[in-house]
RNA sequence: GCGGGUGUGGUGAAAUUGGUAGACACGCUAGACUUAGGAUCUAGUGCUUCACGGCUUGUGGGUUCGAGUCCCUCCACCCGCACCA
């Protein structure tokens, strides 16, 4: 009776899903946890072994907090809307619906192949009509709602509609993209369109014309976060700026929230900086600068207004309002040229040259706010139009970049440092005092600060001011596999769909490609294949793919509620997620956007707390590694003409060069043998004269890890992969085999690097992966992947099922008290895995499981109550073989998910009892380390033992020992 | 440039509050057994030296009786942001 993990995997998952043992119940005596982890979008290429990563991490936890008493939801799902089904069902016209349902059979069967305790009752997938109805129903919510920064929440439009009609706009504080002031008179007198459009510069979601992200390439708007490098993240297309009619996500109007926010959860410290740089929040000041001549003011943003004295000049950027109506007629054609050459330069060109400084002078002048000196204003661009005002006050003395540009232009530079020597370069420390700048002459930085803001709203010539880098989310994309939008157009104004008609389902269309004239695919579907119908047309946009995923959290906790989107009572049980673990690429995308619409619904009152994540563990991407082959053409030297036939013969069989000979730097004469015979044969062949033949390098190609054990490849396996393999030649090493070179990369489809976890599942069962992957290393760090190790964690079940049997293979344990040994064992491995648990280390885990059992191996321990103590201990890590040992100790089965997780016993610790010398109050003692609850008399037995041992540093003695109660003895030299 | 992180044997890595650095595993070496295997078991394995010993956690310094751990300097690599005013 060997350890047969297939027949016991088998036999155990079975039971699981039919009996429903991780089903979780939705209110407990239990103190709850909620464990989750980021569910997969269900690709075609099935899971690899980087993604259970995260998923047996947050398994383990998860059967840990069982064993611990806690009710626990641990669900999975599928956030099936997105781009690859699409693209596949434009290539080969299967309906996106079908190939997602495929792949997500594939991933569930893979999934349940590792054992995992997911209640899969509570499953959702975002691209079901059940679910998309009340992401749909949440948009209308965000429609509906404004942002009300008196109170800083989210409101309903209705209250804001009331305010209107009595008092108009003018004491509303929101966050708004209106401009315009009006009275309740003026309100009141406005159309219906009229009102609607001013409505819409303060909803939550809204629709306007926007500079958006446009990929030609995939037909669609991305947000930014969808951008890396100026291309699209997917697919690295090339992506422009296009001013297009979209709906957009107000989330600007949470920016201070999400910041604030994050002081409040338990993230990495590199995720929270990336948000906090996403936001990009600066503090500082809105100043106005009067034009020299005609009315218009330049408004400019500032970090530092302290230096408000020491402004030289004004910087505009090329694209600003105002650039054109102040130019003076000398300079006119001198700007049109530089403002052209800004405008050709695209973005990536334009942060690629930072180090050109470029510039033009306006010759219009703008006066100082206080000082009403003469202030020569420019153009540059390295002032960005998108960011603040667009605009500048150049301080050259204590901003580099101001510098630089007067230093370039010889612009004069007016130093406020006092006692700081800017010819060299800007003083951009926030420290010393000011001069030079009147009533702030004396003042440091900070007090400077404050002083000149209070100035400036005293005479009206700026106020204090905050602004962010973050955008509002552009929340249309063109595309079909999404969720459409519970919109309608009645005269082009949008209306929603009323919520007894959600779902607004997905249309059939009869392709999935944009209309010839740019509109989106659903542009396709006629009246009659929409299940709604409103107005004049529908919203032809879907929403992007992270729409669903901003709220799935919720759906798990009341998957099936058909009245709501989660039930608060519900919501309020289960409340926040307690564990979050996924990987960290989604930091500015699902992270930002999850937590945006969190505090919404809070705000609204419809969940009770305003973060979705309380603690998030971002498990490190593994790697694969990529096998190499190297391929070499063989070059004739032929007396005369070069005959296309025999060029044409030796480019189509190529050689096959081992990785090892490739390295070398002789090749050719290494090759020399081959080279004949290969000579005589083209001789032979085609009838002419060869002078010589020479090998050249012609590619590094990736071939199939599956065809590569160890680095050696199997040459015949090789041959019948891909048919233009299949008369391959090879030069071999010399004892016979073909050595691939080898990298790490990203494990990827096209560089055949892909392990899936099926075949080690296959090979070495379930538990083995899981304990392996843990066992790898250190959750969060990026790894190769690497199955050296494996047979050593393989090993181990193996060994820790032997101790349950005798040398006949017989399940044989003895009942009776324990050892004092084993118990020593047992209890120090109690100890080490809670802790490691607790700081979710689960590489060391299982290091400390194999200490245990090959401490018990050598005790040659069978005792029934250690072993079932450690029966519990191993299964989160290795559900299975535990399973299959509890039932055969006689437990029913299933009741180890529940089981008790064994309680630490202190008496069977013995903590070092070794002692070091440690200064105390200016007295050299000794520290002697010694079990925390060891009682008096033995504490001194110990102590005298240590005295006597050789264990102590530097061959010191102690004369006097002092008790410490609890813990520590110390002792007197 | 700014921010975050990492650096320990041949390899993956341990070391929780400063306290025997290298646990555990892979690999390697030697041996045992054998139905000859990708099996099992035993011993060894940081470097150096015949040995006693000496050296050792990226570099250099500091604090301490004691530093992988704390402080400072520099170096290398990874990730994020970036003319952000």
């Amino acid at each position: 009776m060997e350890y047969n993990f297939k027949e016991i995997e088998n036999k155990w998952r079975q039971f699981w899903a039919e009996n429903k043992t991780f089903k979780a119940e939705d209110s407990s005596d239990k103190p709850k946890f909620y464990g989750l982890d980021m569910f997969p979008y269900p690709s075609g290429a099935g899971l690899h072994v980087g993604h259970p990563l995260g998923y047996i991490a947050s398994d383990i936890y998860a059967r840990f907090k069982r064993l611990k008493g806690f009710n626990v939801l641990h669900p999975m799902g599928y956030d099936s809307f997105g781009l690859p089904a699409e693209q596949y069902a434009i290539q080969t016209g299967q309906h996106p619906a079908i190939t997602t349902e495929k792949n997500l059979a594939r991933y569930r069967e893979q999934l349940d192949k590792i054992g995992f305790s997911f209640d899969w009752d509570r499953e959702v997938q975002t691209s079901s009509p059940e679910y998309y109805k009340w992401t749909q129903w949440i948009f209308k919510q965000l429609y509906n709602s404004w942002y009300n920064v008196a109170a800083d929440k989210a409101d309903d439009i209705a209250n804001l509609e009331v305010i209107f009609e009595n008092e108009g706009n003018n004491t509303v504080k929101a966050v708004t993209d209106q401009v315009e002031v009006f009275t309740a008179e003026e309100w009141n007198s406005f159309s219906e369109a009229e009102q609607q459009k001013i409505l819409m510069n303060y909803r939550l979601t809204y629709l306007a014309d926007s500079m958006v992200n446009w990929c030609p390439a995939l037909g669609t708007v991305l947000a930014n976060d969808e951008i890396k490098d100026g291309v699209s993240e997917r697919g690295g297309h090339l992506v422009e700026q296009k001013l297009m009619r979209q709906w957009s996500m107000r989330i600007t109007a949470y920016a201070e929230r999400l910041l604030n926010g994050l002081e409040t959860i338990d993230w990495s410290d590199s995720i929270k900086e990336q948000q906090r740089n996403w936001i990009g929040k600066s503090v500082g000041a809105s100043v106005f600068f009067k034009l020299e001549k005609g009315e218009d003011k330049i408004e400019v943003f500032t970090t530092r207004p302290d230096t408000i004295f020491g402004v030289n000049f004004l910087v505009l950027a090329p694209e600003h309002a105002l650039v054109n109506k102040i130019t003076t007629a000398v300079q006119k054609e001198a700007v049109a040229a530089y403002q052209k050459q800004a405008n050709l330069k695209t973005e990536r060109d334009r942060q690629a040259d930072v180090k050109n400084i470029t510039g033009q002078f306006t010759g219009a002048y703008a006066l100082h706010p206080f000082s009403g000196e003469k202030v020569q204003i420019w153009i540059g661009d390295y002032v960005l139009a998108g960011y603040g005002t667009g605009a500048v006050m150049a301080v050259p003395a204590g901003d580099q970049r101001d510098w630089d540009f007067a230093k370039h232009f010889n612009i004069e530079i007016k130093n406020i440092f006092e006692g700081v020597d800017i010819s060299e370069g800007a003083y951009t420390e926030k420290e010393g005092k000011l001069t030079n700048s009147d009533f702030l002459n004396g003042l440091t930085v900070k007090k400077a600060m404050k002083l000149a803001i209070y100035e400036m709203e005293k005479k009206g010539i700026g106020t204090g001011k905050t602004t962010y880098r973050l955008r509002d989310a552009v929340f249309s994309r063109q595309r079909y596999w999404g969720e459409p939008f519970p919109v309608y157009y009645k005269n082009d104004l949008p209306y929603l769909i009323e919520d007894e008609q959600l779902p607004v389902t997905l249309p059939e269309v009869d392709a999935y490609l944009p209309t010839e004239d740019g509109e989106p695919p659903l542009a396709r579907a006629n009246k009659e294949a929409w299940n709604v119908f409103e107005g004049d047309r529908m919203e032809y946009n879907t929403m992007p793919g992270w729409a669903g995923s901003s709220w799935y959290f919720l759906r798990y906790m009341d998957p099936k509620n058909e009245a709501e989107f989660v039930s608060k009572e519900k919501a309020d049980y289960w409340n926040q997620v307690d564990l979050y673990i996924g990987g960290s690429e989604h930091a500015t995308g699902h992270l930002l956007y999850a937590r945006f619409w969190t505090k919404f619904l809070c705000d609204k009152g419809f969940i009770s707390f305003d973060e979705p994540f309380k603690k998030m563990i971002n498990q490190g991407m593994i790697l694969g590694r990529s096998s190499f082959v190297y391929r070499y053409t063989i070059l004739p030297v032929i007396d005369g003409n070069i005959n296309e036939e025999v060029l044409s013969f030796l480019k189509s069989n190529p050689l096959y060069v081992s990785f090892d000979i490739h390295k070398l730097k002789n090749i050719k004469e290494k090759f020399n043998d081959v080279l004949k015979v290969k000579k005589k044969e083209l001789e032979d062949t085609f009838n002419i004269k060869v002078l010589e033949l020479s090998l050249e390098f012609n590619a590094r190609l990736h071939v199939d890890i599956s065809l590569v054990d160890n680095d050696k490849l199997d040459v015949e396996g090789f041959k019948n992969w891909l048919p233009e393999y299949a008369n391959a030649e090879f030069i071999l090493e010399d004892d016979g085999t073909y050595i691939c070179g080898s990298e790490v990369e990203k494990m990827s489809k096209s560089k055949y690097n892909v392990q899936t976890p099926d075949e080690l599942v296959e090979k070495f069962g379930a538990d083995t992966l899981r304990c392996y992957e843990m066992f790898l290393g250190p959750l969060e760090q990026a790894k190769p992947w690497d199955t050296k190790g494996i047979n050593g964690v393989h090993n181990f079940l193996r060994k820790f099922w032997r101790l349950f049997h005798n040398d006949a293979n017989e399940f044989s344990v003895s009942e009776g008290e324990a050892d004092k040994k084993a118990l020593k064992t047992l209890h120090k491995t109690i100890k080490k895995i809670e802790d490691d648990l607790n700081r979710f280390s689960f590489n060391t885990g299982v290091s400390n499981f194999m200490i245990a059992v090959n401490e018990l191996t050598d005790q040659k321990c069978n005792n029934k109550a250690v072993l079932s103590d450690l029966v519990v201990l191993i299964s989160p890590y290795a559900p299975h073989i535990c399973e299959e040992l509890w039932v055969k100790l006689g437990n029913e089965a299933g009741s180890l998910s529940y089981a008790e997780f064994p309680t630490f016993n202190p008496d069977f610790l013995v903590e070092a009892n070794y002692a070091y010398p440690v200064s105390f109050n200016g007295k050299m003692r000794f520290k002697l380390e010694l079990p925390t609850n060891m009682p008096k008399d033995e504490v001194e037995k110990a102590v005298l033992e240590a005295e006597q041992s050789q264990k102590w540093l530097d061959g010191k003695t102690p004369k006097k020992l002092i008790v410490v109660p609890g813990k520590i003895v110390n002792v007197v030299v």
